[in-house]
DNA sequence: TCTCTTGTTATAAGATCGTATAATTTTTCT
DNA sequence: AGAAAAATTATACGATCTTATAACAAGAGA
């Protein structure tokens, strides 16, 4: 009832925003339409109206709408990993303290989400029949597998043990990560957080015990 | 132009099939709509053709599509479970021999399968939405978390190494699988399935030496 | 051979979807 | 203030989707 009468035949009053604002708008709200609906939430339609604006919005900033569900991948991509990456840069500077900061960010109550989670698996089922979004997770991969690679390396010549292929064990540590999120998003009473962070340090443990020499 | 001219009006000649061939036979057909358009592949018109059917033979045996997917789904897990219980089963008894086996069906080319890895990520983004799929994960989730447990378990009693939580033991190790199988899938450059295995083997290692006692 | 059951085709109705196009409003720039 | 530029609305079109319903045909049993 806010909408007041203006007449017959007026047309919706609008805000103009700057197009990066808009287009940041437009992936947010594709985000939570994936979060209430899954991959049935991916419509132009419905982002439009999560939005508050017309269609024809989404096909003015993005063309077709396949670049706007890109686009919302990597908001949430960038969101994650800098949330993660600021929790390693806050703690102390030490191999092993930095590599802690990493496990409990990944198992925080901001990442063990299922709303997160829900979307992040819808993306990954994207991926394969989408060669934009398969160009931004191959590279969102790789700095994520290079970020592992630094703290486990770290770690190891801080502690002293050896690892005979750090990239495959960064590529490891990362699978077991991934398949935790996975697993716990889609039958959450497996396990709660606070094991899942315990069963990684297992793996570190694992790793400091030359299992990967 | 193998439809020979049946005269006007006459309508198409069809098999009459038992209602659970009729039913695997759709529930395929849409696995092959899958590998091929992904989550977009999910619909009654495409499934239809690919099975070479009319649609109304979805309606009819499914009542509604989703149930069909959930069919396909339970199809497919069946299938590849059995296929890596079906190894082990056939490998010597020894505990880690079975466990091995394990393991190398993991691997194998029948999973490292672009294809099959597609469909199964996709499954997975529909089980959220979905609670006729998510109680098929979940038993199955289960089943897959108690033979992983059991092949640990016998090892673990054989060569005498303690293991805390054998469950949790057993999520993680379940968890690094799927993980694995998510990051070839969506990354094939990433690793080799054999780099897989010994990832796997590795994790076994760790388990050996005490990482999660 | 005839009849009955039901698997299957055929068709239609209504909803939703993606995209294109034109009209209009807001903002900016001079 | 006025004009130009660009964001936004409004609308339409064609394709595809799901589901419902009626007609038909294939196979089984009497």
């Amino acid at each position: 009832m806010t909408t007041a009468k203006t007449g017959p035949k007026t047309r919706a009053r609008f805000r103009r925003e700057a197009p990066e604002e808009r287009r940041r708008q437009l992936g947010e709200a594709a985000l939570r339409c994936i979060v209430k609906h899954g991959n049935a939430g991916v419509s132009v339609r419905q982002i439009a109206a999560e939005a508050g604006v017309t269609q024809g919005l989404i096909t003015h900033h993005f063309g077709e709408i396949n670049e706007l569900v890109a686009y919302a991948f990597d908001i949430m991509s960038e969101g994650i990993l800098q949330s993660i990456v600021k929790a390693v840069d806050e703690a102390e500077s030490t191999p092993k303290a930095r590599l802690d900061a990493f496990i409990a960010a990944s198992f925080s109550p901001i990442m063990m989400d299922r709303d997160v989670l829900g979307v992040w698996v819808v993306f990954w089922s994207l991926i394969l029949h989408s060669p934009r979004m398969s160009a931004s997770q191959q590279q969102e991969y790789g700095d994520y597998v290079r970020t592992v690679e630094g703290l486990i390396g770290d770690l190891a010549r801080e502690e002293g043990f050896a690892v005979a292929d750090l990239r495959l064990a960064a590529i490891s540590f990362t699978a077991l990560m991934d398949g935790l999120w996975l697993a716990w998003c889609l039958n959450p009473d497996a396990f709660r957080p606070e094991e899942g962070v315990r069963l990684c340090n297992n793996w570190i443990e694992g790793l400091r015990r030359g299992a990967y020499g």
